[in-house]
DNA sequence: GCCAACGTTGGC
DNA sequence: GCCAACGTTGGC
């Protein structure tokens, strides 16, 4: 299993969203090495949910994947602002995975608090400049990240977690 | 709102 | 294939 962090702004879509909709299309990526990423994904793989231009910015909570990558419907779409002309239907450009909640953090773990842990000097999201909306997370990453809100990574895998059903 | 950083585009 | 211009991200 891999572990991974997206990123969402709030205002637009963030970790109650995803509580409440039980299921999400990552869909609107469209950065090549993000996109190479989503395709990494496995079934069952947990991601830090990330809030970006938040007040403040931190993750709220832990999502799992529900569905490996597979085309991502807005490409085809003309009336969105993430269709692409130039992806054709037999060979897609953009991928997407399915996203769902699996706890919400007690406490956002803020992204002072995050570049305060050893585990996080090395990463994408405290390296000055980078912007990459999915990239992988090391075990101990995860790891110290949930330690840092009291959360115990054993009972995820376990499956002993505060799950919200659809 | 500012702006640094970086990815993409397109002319050549 | 280079690279300047441009657009976007995202912290502050």
């Amino acid at each position: 299993m891999l572990y991974w962090l997206l990123k969402s702004e709030p205002d637009v879509f963030g970790y109650p969203d995803l509580v409440r909709v039980g299921v999400e299309p990552w869909n609107g990526v469209r950065n090549y090495l993000a996109r190479n990423y989503l395709r990494q994904m496995g079934a069952g793989d947990l991601c830090l949910f990330y809030h970006s231009n938040a007040k403040p910015n931190g993750v709220a909570g832990v999502a799992r994947v529900v569905r490996a990558a597979y085309p991502d419907n807005l490409q085809f779409d003309p009336e969105s602002a993430y269709f692409d002309p130039k992806s054709l239907p037999d060979n897609p450009r953009w991928s997407m995975v399915d996203v769902s909640p699996v706890v919400a953090f007690p406490t956002l773990l803020t992204l002072e608090a995050l570049r305060d842990l050893p585990d996080w000097d090395d990463s994408p999201l405290t390296r000055k400049g980078t912007r990459l909306s999915v990239f992988p997370v090391t075990e101990s990453q995860f790891r110290a990240a949930l330690a840092a809100v009291g959360l115990e990574p054993e009972k995820l895998e376990t499956g002993v977690v505060q799950t919200v059903n659809t």
